[in-house]
DNA sequence: CCCATGAACATTGCTTGCTATGTAGTGTAG
DNA sequence: CTACACTACATAGCAAGCAATGTTCATGGG
C-alpha cells in the first residue's frame, strides 16, 4: 500500500506561505477602496514613519529588493500617493514624499491593517501572539543569508 | 515631536509576509539546481502524496485559485514535470501525472523541504513550534472567508 | 429533446516578487 | 585630471499570485 506521507499539509513553509496569501487577501479587499494595493502596502506604513526617503532606505527597511521597490513606486506615483524630488547632493537618487492624500488616508489604512492583525489572532491568548512574534523573527533570522552572502 | 510608532515593525502581517519570502528565497536556491521552481513545489508535493488528480482537485488540496494553478501546471508541462491526459467520462477535465523525471528527483525534493523547514526552526524547542503550526492554523482559519463568500 | 444552469478549464490582464543587467553619477587612487 | 570602482536607480524578463471573463462540456427540468 506504502500510504505517502502528508508532508505538505505539515510542512512549514508551506503553512507560512498559506497564511501569508490569506492575510494578503483580507488586506487587498478591505484597502481596494482607498486605491491602494496590498504591495503598497508596507511602503506606504515606512512612510507614514518618516517621510522624504531615498529608494535605497526604503529597501533595507522594508526589506524587499530594490527593482521591486522601484516598481512599486512608480505605481505608488501613478496612484497620486507619493511624488519625488531629486536629491541635489547627489544627482542619482531622489527622495519620496507622501501626497496629501496619502495623508488624509494615513489613519484609515492604519486602522485597517491593525484590524486584519487583531482578526487574524483571534482567539490565542497575548502570550501565543507575542512567542509567535518571536518565533517569526527567530525564522526570519535563521533563513536570512548572512550578510556577505547577499 | 510627535515620533511616529514603528507599527511596521511590529505588524504581525507584514512579518508573515517577509518570513513567506525569506522561506521562498531558501527553496528557490535549493531546488534550482533540479529545475524546479517555488511556485512548482507545492503542486509537486500534493502530486507526490496522489497522482493522477484534476486540476480543480489539486486547486482545493493546495488552496490556489485556479488560474494560477492552470498557468503552474502549464510551465511544469513545458519542465516535464508532469504530463496530462483526458478524462473520458468528462470532456472538460484532465489530469495530472508525475513524469519520470519528477519521481526520480521526489526524494532530493522532499529532503530538500524537511531541511528547510528544519533550519527555519532551529533554536526553538519542540513545543514551541507545536504552538506556532497551532497559531498559525488559526490565524489562517481566522482569516479565509466563509465558503458562500469565496 | 431542448434549454438553462452550472462546472472545468483556458485566457486576459494586472500586481508583486525575484535575478540579471544597464546607465549614470560619485568618489578615490594615482 | 583621469581612470576605475562603487553606488543609486532603471529596465528587462520571468514566475506566481489574483479577479474577471470566455469556452466547452455535463446535467437536470420541463
Amino acid at each position: 500500500m506504502s500510504e505517502k506521507l502528508p508532508f505538505r499539509r505539515v510542512s512549514l513553509g508551506y503553512q507560512v506561505n498559506h497564511l501569508a496569501r490569506v492575510f494578503e487577501a483580507a488586506l487587498r479587499t478591505q484597502i481596494a477602496p482607498f486605491g491602494v494595493a496590498p504591495g503598497q502596502f508596507p511602503a506606504l506604513l515606512c512612510l507614514f514613519e518618516e517621510d522624504g526617503l531615498t529608494q535605497a532606505e526604503m529597501c533595507s527597511r522594508v526589506q524587499i529588493a530594490q527593482p521591486t521597490m522601484a516598481h512599486t513606486l512608480r505605481r505608488m506615483e501613478r496612484d497620486g500617493l507619493v511624488t519625488r524630488t531629486p536629491v541635489p547632493e547627489d544627482g542619482r537618487s531622489s527622495r519620496t514624499w507622501l501626497t496629501d492624500h496619502a495623508r488624509e488616508i494615513e489613519d484609515d489604512l492604519v486602522r485597517i491593517g491593525r484590524g486584519i492583525n487583531a482578526s487574524a489572532v483571534t482567539g490565542l491568548s497575548e502570550a501565543e501572539v507575542e512567542a509567535l512574534l518571536t518565533s517569526i523573527s527567530v525564522m526570519i533570522d535563521n533563513l536570512t543569508p548572512p550578510e556577505g552572502a547577499r
